[in-house]
Parts: structure tokens; C-alpha cells; sequence
DNA sequence: GTCTATAAAGGGATAGAC
DNA sequence: GTCTATCCCTTTATAGAC
């Protein structure tokens, strides 16, 4: 009876149905993402991910019409993750912006879930090529974008030398990766190492950006 | 009869059959490449193979106990394709060499080939772990060694600042390709626009890295 | 060595009960 | 919406004739 006061017709019949819904497409969605990145998107089975969510494979595609659209719909999903916020202090060093804005990048990219889904987007670029371009333009577009955006500043206040700001992102971007983004893709076993690796790359990138951008200050 | 006085029965017999054999090889290798790299591991069926290389599929697994087998030998054939010599002229500039060295470099690296044989190592990372290490070792890594030892001599020479000649090799090449190699490999239609882009990536680069190493003539 | 034919298993997708 | 059971096709790999 108590039971019946705190929970309405409502909540016993359509509600607890529809949240419960909920739940089962997250973990489909989620299960999707773990075995598409993991093993590939030809190697992953409906089957395995219906498992894996622990859902039956009719329930899947009773939520995503097919295999593709399940993995498009992953990869939307994935979205806006891969953005870097840039927000430098007035009163920071071009130095101290550059080092905390370069380790954030290094770590999102080197991230092994950004590299899993990195690989597997790569992997399937001529079934789905729209997915191709929506991950750079919501990824590395993005953080490219971020720091011209710094860097115009920084020309203009007499900072770094006046070059096109999108050239000198692209490559302060590169120079804070080094060959790591490749090596981790490749997996040549710097798991161990990566934070070392990244920390001495991002030093190293540092000290060769300013030599090649600093302005002497006023 | 002439025709006998130029095929003994060698010839005629075993010879023949092996020559063919040796060219099937061959063709299912070349098949195989093109399936695998265009389409994916698992995507490529070993009877799309055999046709592509117009045999049966049993002549085939004739020569490759398994499909996993004839991957490994696909990779493992491409082999040392990947290394960029680097002959550099007794009289020759640094801005010269490294002119010639990061386009050869950035040319090899950026064909549709290579990107296209470095998406499907990196795809089946997990499955195939060793040959993402052997291609790194034959590729990038060479590549990177040459550079290297050709930065220990300019050193020494006190052309350019002393540091890791390790450290420079992985800069100067990661500002040779910026972030096309991500673009490629994501498939952002940088394709029509490659080699201008490539130009316009390298010459950047080659500015960036001289105003960062160069050190005054003596 | 090379072919045709086939075995054995797994995958995407759906029918129909609840 | 969710499940169980099933259809139908493709895939890897092999058997057996030549």
C-alpha cells in the first residue's frame, strides 16, 4: 500500500519500461564502443555486443536498424570529447599557457581510448568516410583552432613572431606529439614509458618552439 | 623442333609448373595487398582473394596454410620499402639536404600506399602485435636513425645546436608532416590538394626547425 | 600443384510469443 | 520493448579428382 503511494500507475506500468529502455541502450552503446575499438568493427558481432550488454540481439535491433548505423551512432557519440578548453590567464607566461595547454593535448591524444577509436575510425575509412572528417573536425580541428586563436593574440601583443597563426598551431601540435601518436597506433610497447615519453616530447617541443617563435620581450 | 632445342624436358616438365607456381605466389600476394589494405582484415575474404588472383582458393591455402598466414606474409613483404637513403653531398647546405631528405621523407610517408598499409597494421594492432613493431622498425625508425646520424655529423660540424641528434630527427619530421599524416590517415579529402599541401607543409617546417637549430656560420 | 565441390561454423537480421 | 528460435547467407578450411 505504501508502495502504491509512492509509485503512480504511471511509474509501474510505461515508466520503470521506458528508464529501463534507457539503460539497455546505454550499455548497448557502450558494450558497441568497447568491442568496436577493441577488436574492430568487421571482427565485433551483434551477438557479442547483445552479450557483452547483456541484452538479447533482437532488443539490440530493436534500438539501431543495423550493424552501421550502431557503429555511426557510437562514433557520434564519441563527439565533442576531444576538445582542449584553452583559457589562459592574463597575467601567464607564454611559456606556462603553451606547457599546460601542450601537456592536455598530448594527454587526450595519447589517450589509449582516443587512439582505440582513432584506429578503428581510420580503420573503416572507405565504409564510412563522413565519420572520417567528424572526428577531425570535432577533435584535431578543434584544439588546432583553440591555439591559433591564443596565437594571434600572442602576435599581436609582440609575444611570437608574426607567421599564420594555423601553421604555427599545427606545428606546436606536431612538435608535442614527436612520433609518439604514431608509435602508440603502431602499439610498439611505450605503454610503460608513455608518461615519461610524453613529459620529455612536450619539454623538448617547448624548448624548440620558443627558440623558433619567441620574440625577445619589449 | 627448334622449339626442343630451347626447352629441354626439364623445361617442359617440372620447370614450367614452377614458374607458374612461382607467378601465382606472386599474384595472390598482389591480390591480397590490394584486398587487405583497400578493404581491411576482415573484410577481405580469402575467395576474393583467389579471384583477384585468378586461382582457386584451395591454390591458395596451397601456399598459405591460413588467412592469418598470407596477412603476416603480405606485411612482412612490404618490408624495407620504407627507408629514405640519405646521401648527403660533401658540399651540400644544411637547407639543402634538409630540403631533399624531409621531401623524400614526406613523400613516402604521405602516399596513399603507405597510409593506406599503416591503417590496416594499426587496425589489427591486437590481433597481429609484432608486426606494428616490425613496420615501425622498418620505417619510421630508419628513417629517423638516418636523420639522426646525418644531424650527429652537421653537429659536430657546429652547424646546428647540439642536442639529442634523436630528439632533432623526430622534430624535424614531425614538422615535415604536420598534421597531414592524421589527415590522411582519417581521410578528410586533403587528397586533391596533397602535394600542395605537402609543399607548402615541408617549406613551413624546414623554417621552423633552421630558426630553432641554426646556429651562425663560423 | 591445381581444380571443383563441400563440410562446418558463425554472422546479420527477423518472426512471433509475451 | 524484450525475449527465444530460426532463416539465410558468407566465411574459413579441406576432401578428392586430375
Amino acid at each position: 500500500m505504501l508502495v502504491a503511494l509512492f509509485m503512480s500507475p504511471a511509474t509501474l506500468t510505461s515508466r520503470p519500461v521506458r528508464s529501463s529502455s534507457r539503460e539497455k541502450i546505454a550499455r548497448i552503446l557502450a558494450a558497441a564502443r568497447a568491442r568496436f575499438t577493441g577488436a574492430g568493427y568487421e571482427a565485433t558481432s551483434m551477438d557479442a555486443i547483445a552479450a557483452e550488454a547483456c541484452v538479447s540481439k533482437a532488443t539490440v535491433y530493436a534500438h539501431f536498424r543495423s550493424k552501421p548505423e550502431l557503429f555511426a551512432a557510437v562514433i557520434t557519440d564519441e563527439g565533442d570529447q576531444h576538445l582542449v578548453p584553452l583559457a589562459a590567464g592574463v597575467h601567464e607566461s607564454l611559456e606556462s599557457v603553451l606547457r599546460r595547454f601542450g601537456r592536455e593535448a598530448s594527454e587526450l591524444v595519447l589517450a589509449p581510448s582516443t587512439t582505440a577509436i582513432f584506429r578503428v575510425i581510420a580503420a573503416e575509412r572507405s565504409r564510412f568516410p563522413e565519420l572520417g572528417k567528424l572526428f577531425f573536425e570535432a577533435g584535431p580541428a578543434r584544439i588546432q583552432g583553440e591555439l591559433a586563436d591564443y596565437f594571434t593574440g600572442a602576435m599581436e601583443r609582440g609575444e611570437i613572431r608574426r607567421e599564420r597563426p594555423q601553421t604555427a598551431a599545427i606545428q606546436f601540435l606536431a612538435l608535442m606529439l614527436g612520433d609518439l601518436q604514431v608509435r602508440e597506433l603502431l602499439g610498439t610497447e611505450v605503454a610503460a614509458d608513455l608518461p615519461r615519453m610524453r613529459e620529455i616530447t612536450l619539454e623538448a617541443g617547448i624548448d624548440c618552439f620558443l627558440r623558433a617563435y619567441r620574440l625577445p620581450a619589449a
